[in-house]
DNA sequence: ACCGGTCCCTGTTAGC
DNA sequence: TGCTAACAGGGACCGG
C-alpha cells in the first residue's frame, strides 16, 4: 500500500525517467480514474496533451508533475501554472515503459500517456481508489516550496489541505508536536490525519507506535511532549528505512516506477503479524478492529490505556 | 471547528 | 465445487 516511502520512490523514478518529455497522446480507459477532474475525462485529455513534464513533486502521499504553460490560449488570458496530480490510493502504480519496449497492456491499465520519445507513462490501478487530475497550482500557506522536488511554493488545488510530511525540510516540528497535543482524539487517528502531518498510513502508524511503545488509543491530550516526539521520530525512522529499501510491498499490488517490488515488508514488526511473537519481548502480536480496519500491537510493549480514544 | 462514522472500489482468500 | 462474506484502506463527505 503506497504510503510516503512508496510514493517517494515513484516520484524519484519519474524525476529520473520522464522529465523533459512532452505528452503526445492521452488515453483514459476508465473514467472513474479521473473522477476528480474538473470538466471530466475530456478536459483531462485536453489539459495534458502537448504539455511538457517539468518537475516531479511530492507532499505526503500526493504526487504531481509540473506542466509547462503550453501554447497560449489565443484568448489573451493567462495560462496558469498547472500540474498533473496523482494519488495512488491503495493499489495505484505509475509505470514508465521505455521507448521501443513491447506495449504491455496490464489488466488494470486505467490511463496511458504516450510520450514524445515513444515511451509510455501508464497509470495502473486494480482497486481504483487512486486517481489522476490536472489542476491549478495554489500558493502554500508559508511560501516555502510545496514539497520534495518542488521548484515553486505552490500545491495542486485538491491537495492544498495536505500538511507537510515528516521528510519535508520545511516542516515545523515543535508546532506539529503542539498541534498533536491539542487534539482530542487517539494518537493513531492523529498520525493518520493528513491535515495534521501527511504521508503516514496504517502500516507506518502501527510500526511507529510499536517502536515508540505507545498504544494506538492513547488520548493525544494526555501525551507528554517527549512521547509525541518519540512517535514522530519513530515514524520518520521507519519511513526513512523503508525508503532506503525501495518501499514496502505486500502482494505485488504495489510496484515502483519501473515495476520492481519493494521488499521492506520483511522488516515489519507488528503490521500484519497477528499471532507472531513480538521481536522485543516474545508476546504474541494482536490485531484489533480500528476505524473499520485493523490496528496491530504488542500487548506487552503497548498496554492499552484505561481511558482510550479511538 | 472539530470529531467520528460511512462509503467508494475490486480482487483475493477464508469458510461453509 | 461453488457460493458468500470478510478484508485490504485513503480520503471525501456528512451529521452531530
Amino acid at each position: 500500500m503506497p504510503e510516503l516511502p512508496e510514493v517517494e520512490t515513484v516520484r524519484d523514478g519519474l524525476a529520473r525517467h520522464v522529465l523533459g518529455r512532452v505528452v503526445e497522446h492521452v488515453e483514459v480507459l476508465r473514467d472513474y480514474s479521473v473522477r476528480r477532474q474538473v470538466g471530466g475525462p475530456g478536459a483531462f485529455v485536453g489539459w495534458v496533451t502537448g504539455r511538457r513534464l517539468e518537475a516531479a513533486v511530492r507532499r505526503g502521499k500526493y504526487l504531481w508533475l509540473l506542466l509547462d504553460a503550453g501554447e497560449p490560449d489565443g484568448r489573451g488570458g493567462d495560462v496558469r501554472d498547472s500540474a498533473l496530480m496523482a494519488h495512488l490510493g491503495m493499489s495505484g502504480q505509475l509505470l514508465v515503459r521505455a521507448p521501443g519496449s513491447e506495449p504491455v497492456v496490464a489488466p488494470h491499465l486505467r490511463v496511458r500517456l504516450t510520450l514524445d520519445d515513444g515511451g509510455h507513462l501508464d497509470f495502473v490501478d486494480q482497486r481504483t481508489f487512486g486517481h489522476l487530475a490536472v489542476t491549478d497550482l495554489v500558493p502554500t500557506d508559508d511560501g516555502a516550496p510545496g514539497g520534495l522536488g518542488s521548484p515553486v511554493a505552490a500545491l495542486p488545488e485538491p491537495a492544498r489541505h495536505i500538511a507537510r510530511d515528516l521528510l519535508d525540510p520545511a516542516l515545523d516540528r515543535p508546532a506539529l508536536v503542539a498541534a498533536v497535543r491539542r487534539k482530542r482524539t487517539g494518537i493513531k487517528r492523529a498520525l493518520l490525519d493528513q491535515t495534521l502531518v501527511s504521508g503516514i498510513g496504517n502500516i507506518y502508524a502501527d510500526e511507529a507506535l510499536w517502536r515508540a511503545r505507545l498504544h494506538y488509543a492513547r488520548p493525544t491530550d494526555t501525551l507528554r511532549r517527549g512521547e509525541v516526539e518519540r512517535v514522530l521520530d519513530a515514524a520518520t525512522q521507519v519511513m526513512t528505512q523503508a525508503l532506503a529499501a525501495g518501499g514496502t510491498s505486500f502482494d505485488a499490488l504495489y510496484v515502483n516506477v519501473n515495476g520492481a517490488s519493494g521488499y521492506f515488508d520483511r522488516s515489519l514488526a507488528v503490521y500484519g503479524q497477528a499471532g507472531r511473537a513480538c521481536s522485543r519481548c516474545g508476546t504474541l502480536v494482536r490485531r484489533d478492529e480500528f476505524m473499520n480496519r485493523s490496528a496491530f500491537t504488542c500487548p506487552m510493549c503497548q498496554p492499552r490505556p484505561r481511558r482510550g480514544r479511538w
